[in-house]
DNA sequence: ACATTGACCCGTT
DNA sequence: GAACGGGCCAATG
């Protein structure tokens, strides 16, 4: 089936997004090859179980900001200080300057 | 097969 | 940057 190639080619690419360094979703949906979809990029992750050894937490929306998830928000801020441990900055809001963080391929 | 939902994005205002 | 409307496509009921 089409969509586990594409589930395959979400999980390759967050894998490979260095450390210190975030990506869209946007951005991954363009690598994956599957072009404006960004929001599968989300479904995909989100069918990751918790203890896994992906990089999920270089993942946010275009804004430079985390996606939450109703379904998620008992561990709302793992994503951030997983982030913050990685000496990503967060500006005011909560936001991240995607100038100077944003993995570029 | 239809409707709704979702860890989204884009253009316009 | 924020608010709003429309679009995108896979999963779910």
């Amino acid at each position: 089936m089409q969509s586990e190639h594409i589930y395959l080619n979400i999980y390759k690419i967050t894998e490979n997004i260095p450390c210190g360094k975030v990506a869209t979703y946007g951005q991954i949906a363009r690598l994956a090859g599957i072009g404006k979809n960004a929001r599968v990029v989300g479904y995909a992750l989100s069918a990751l179980p918790q203890q896994t050894n992906l990089p999920w937490h270089r993942v946010i929306n275009r804004l430079g900001k985390i996606s939450y998830s109703s379904s998620r928000n008992d561990h709302d801020n793992l994503q951030k200080q997983l982030l913050l441990s990685e000496s990503v900055e967060f500006g005011s809001s909560d936001r991240i300057n995607l100038n100077i963080f944003l993995w570029n391929e």
